[in-house]
DNA sequence: AGCACGCCGACT
DNA sequence: GTCGGCGTGCTC
């Protein structure tokens, strides 16, 4: 009888690859087990076994199995049906969601490593120059990579030298693949049982007289050994003594001590518990008795609730309870960066059962979390993270809570596949029947019409923590102020009044700026030229910290420059303001206080946020400046005022979801301001004070934002009403693109008619030298989904046999953000 | 994706 | 004449 196995290979591929298994391997193989397997001519890749069965492919021959690398499987059936899900609903191939789903060091690739076959006499064969310089290299070094022979020869094709030298008998190709995780072990001693008695240890010790420092090694182990029993690690051994591992091991030598190794964690908790009991108030109590009744019924909860509602205790108590049912909790953020304070916040609570799940951690690391999961631990019975923690082995969830679940740094953009951690974790609920909760204090529209149709389940909390008011919210008309020119620079005189009255009680500021669209770009006063990005299609942005202008697309750079590039005139001005010129004019204004700026310039490096954060909690910063990171769950305490730099760019930003957007962000930065007893302050300033958003944000209502948006999506037909699907074409030929774009908005229109939207440039056409052309389709809540889906797929794979767009590549986004 | 194979222009 | 560019096809 013969056996084989289905596996995803982590490859953008369609298909899954079909290898045979012996009757042995059979046996033992299972369902998300890895194995490694050759594809290709010489490449050895991991794949996860999906399915185990015996239909004998009809046209080839499957290949056998590499290796089996796991002895249990590395993941769950959960797992397996959610990436089929994932790459089913998002269009894209399992082996991308492979990719996106586990930690790399998962994922062995082969390297081929090119060695000589046997010594030889260089000067006694005949070889061209390439092939000498290899052979010479490799007697030097016994082994080398394909890549480290590109660089040696300075060429990019380098397999055809290498094919003859293997021709020749001179060199071996072979595959060599990567180790594994490693468990990070530690070194231990403790002492030779022969010497244990007392006699023999006194013997040692005289003998040691010679050798002073081997001698004070042995009486520290002794001083440490009978504090307390625990192994001795070999560095608390020498931090003590102060004395060099080699006198040590000398002494292990000698065999009067023995080592040992341990294996460890490498993530490790080491703040203790301290907080043992979160008492919520009559109004959270309310919401926790609401939620956890419409838990019974519903899966999902939508919990809205205003700025500073305290709504983290709620969720800790919601996690407290599943925990208490042995179940697993996932708590999904949208950033992990700005998160310290919440992060501290569970571990207070939850101490060494939480862990931290982060792309920004080392494989290593990501492992052991992996692995942890796998187990059902009770280290980590309670995941924190970003989105891609919903790929986790969980084995027994109860409760998954998505904090902000409006943001949409949910949903990845790039590169496939392009899934919404949100979203996604509903399903992923479902399959375990957990319960999942979604928090916000300007939840997303979608979120809001699935509660109000009876999707969800809706919990509101409407008053902030201890009954803080929520910020006063003052509109500053720019338009008129400019026009009685009563500005200075950006500020407005109502504003730096503002600004002034809070610095003097001691108080501090912040100034949001968004970055969207803000950034300076030079521009000539005499023939309005702007320099360009040779590769993309914008303008470059000037950067003054390195007097650099910068594209945000490529990452191409020039030096500022004196004239202009078009007409060598000497006039030229900056025109736009970002962060960089809000502080240039605060420092002239306030000289005497100190100013802070958090922005993507700032916040580099490993803790750049922290720093800055850190100091503005310390009171050490008055005025904080930023962009977008500001509005992410911080707490600070002592701010009393808000002020938004310029609201119009926010609400003009061409995309449907702007205005909703922009009431989310100013909502969110208004919360920032008087969190404690006194009533915050919140200035906004803008050129459309009657602007139905403005209004909408000054007075905090929610639900009338909401409709009024509802009937703008509902007119203009974008969701919630209708599904959408975005398909962006790329290619460096221009005419190509154009071409390709037309036939497949031809394509889909014959059969979604009217639902077809474009082909349009993006308003950035062109970036890294392609040229960018999209098609959205939208789907009207009647039509299937599934079946939709399908014939995108159908079409698509049309597209693609097409001879002369093959240079064209097509992105799916489904949802797009 | 990564690699082989095949075809065509630009250089020693 | 070869080198290296890229378009095309295939991987169990």
């Amino acid at each position: 009888m013969s056996y084989f196995a289905d596996l995803i290979l982590p490859l953008p591929l369609e298909k899954r690859f079909t290898y045979s298994l012996t009757e042995e391997e059979a046996n033992f193989v299972q369902p998300g087990m890895r194995l490694a397997v050759q594809f290709g001519k010489n490449r050895i890749y991991t794949g996860i076994v999906a399915i185990i069965h015996q239909n004998p492919p009809e046209v080839y021959e499957a290949k056998p199995i590499h290796q089996i690398l796991d002895d249990k499987p590395l993941l769950t059936t959960e797992q397996l049906k959610f990436w089929e899900w994932i790459a089913s609903y998002y269009l894209c191939a399992e082996g991308d969601v492979m990719r996106a789903a586990l930690p790399g060091a998962f994922m062995l690739e082969s390297e081929s490593m090119v060695k000589l076959s046997k010594e030889i006499e260089i000067e006694s064969i005949e070889l061209n120059d390439d092939e000498y310089l290899v052979i010479e290299a490799l007697q030097r070094q016994s082994s080398m990579k394909i890549q480290e022979i590109e660089q040696l020869l300075d060429r990019k094709k380098v397999l055809p030298v290498i094919n003859k030298l293997v021709a020749k008998n001179l060199v071996d190709l072979n595959q060599e693949i990567y180790e594994q995780f490693k468990p990070k072990e530690i070194r231990y001693v403790c002492l030779n049982p022969a010497f244990e008695a007392e006699a023999e240890m006194h013997r040692l010790l005289d003998e040691l007289n010679r050798a002073p420092k081997q001698r004070e090694i042995l009486l520290s182990y002794f001083s440490i050994t009978a504090r307390s029993k625990k192994p001795l690690k070999v560095k608390e051994l020498l931090e003590e003594t102060g004395a060099s591992s080699s006198v040590l091991k000398a002494l292990i030598d000698k065999k009067i001590f023995e080592e040992f190794y341990q294996e460890t964690d490498r993530v490790v908790f080491e703040g203790e518990i301290n907080q043992h009991e979160i008492n919520l108030n009559k109004v959270q109590q309310k919401a926790f008795d609401e939620i956890k009744e419409y838990f019974e019924e519903d899966q999902v909860c939508l919990l809205h609730g205003v700025t500073s509602s305290g709504k983290t205790e709620i969720y800790i108590r919601l996690i407290e309870e599943a925990l208490n049912k042995g179940k697993q909790a996932l708590y999904l953020l949208p950033e992990i960066a700005l998160t310290t304070q919440l992060i501290k916040r569970l571990q207070n609570y939850f101490g060494e059962k939480v862990l931290v799940y982060h792309s920004k951690y080392s494989v290593n690391e990501r492992v052991e979390i992996y692995k942890k999961v796998l187990d059902n631990s009770e280290k980590g019975k309670i995941v924190i993270g970003a989105r891609s923690c919903i790929f986790l082995p969980f084995q027994d969830l109860g409760l998954i809570v998505v904090d902000e679940e409006h943001e949409s740094t949910f949903k990845q953009f790039d590169p496939a596949p392009r899934y919404h951690a949100r979203d996604a974790a509903v399903v992923l609920a479902n399959m375990f029947k957990a319960n999942i909760i979604l928090g916000s204090a300007t939840p997303s529209l979608e979120s809001y019409f699935n509660a109000e149709h009876n999707k969800y389940s809706l919990v509101e909390l409407n008053r902030r923590f201890g009954n803080v008011l929520m910020p006063e919210v003052e509109v500053v008309d720019i338009k008129t102020a400019h026009r009685k020119k009563k500005m200075t620079g950006h500020f407005s005189e109502r504003l730096i009044e503002e600004i002034k009255a809070s610095l003097k009680e001691e108080e501090q500021v912040i100034l949001f700026q968004n970055r969207r669209g803000f950034s300076p770009i030079l521009e000539c006063n005499t023939c309005g030229h702007s320099p360009q990005c040779p590769n993309c299609d914008v303008s470059l942005t000037f950067h003054s910290h390195n007097n650099q202008l910068r594209c945000h697309y490529c990452g191409y750079h020039i030096a500022m420059q004196q004239q202009c590039m078009a007409c060598g005139s000497d006039e030229i001005s900056t025109k736009g303001f970002g962060t960089e010129q809000v502080e240039t004019e605060l420092k002239a204004l306030f000289p005497k206080y100190n100013i802070g700026r958090m922005d993507q310039d700032t916040t580099r490096g490993k803790h750049g946020y922290e720093k800055i954060i850190q100091a503005f909690e310390n009171h050490e910063t008055d005025i904080l400046i930023g962009t977008q990171m500001l509005t992410k769950g911080l707490d600070f305490r002592k701010v009393s005022l808000v002020g938004i730099m310029n609201a119009d760019n926010l609400l003009n930003f061409p995309d449907f979801r702007a205005h909703e957007r922009s009431f989310q962000l100013m909502l969110q930065v208004a919360g920032r301001s008087g969190r404690t007893k006194k009533r915050g302050k919140v200035l906004i300033q803008t050129y459309n004070p009657h602007h139905q958003i403005i209004q909408q944000v000054s007075t905090g209502n929610y639900e009338e934002m909401y409709k009024e948006q509802l009937e703008d999506r509902y007119q203009y037909q974008y969701p919630p009403y209708f599904r959408l699907i975005r398909l962006t074409l790329k290619c460096r030929d221009y005419s190509k693109t154009n071409e390709a774009a037309e036939w497949l908005a031809r394509a889909l229109e014959n059969v979604f008619d009217r639902y077809v939207l474009g082909p349009e440039f993006p308003p950035v056409a062109r970036i890294r030298n392609e040229y960018y052309k999209n098609i959205l389709i939208k789907i009207p809540q009647k039509q299937s989904l599934g079946k939709t889906k399908k014939m995108v797929h159908r079409i698509l794979t049309s597209f693609r046999a097409i001879g002369a767009y093959r240079s064209v590549k097509v992105v799916v986004n489904v949802d797009p953000q």
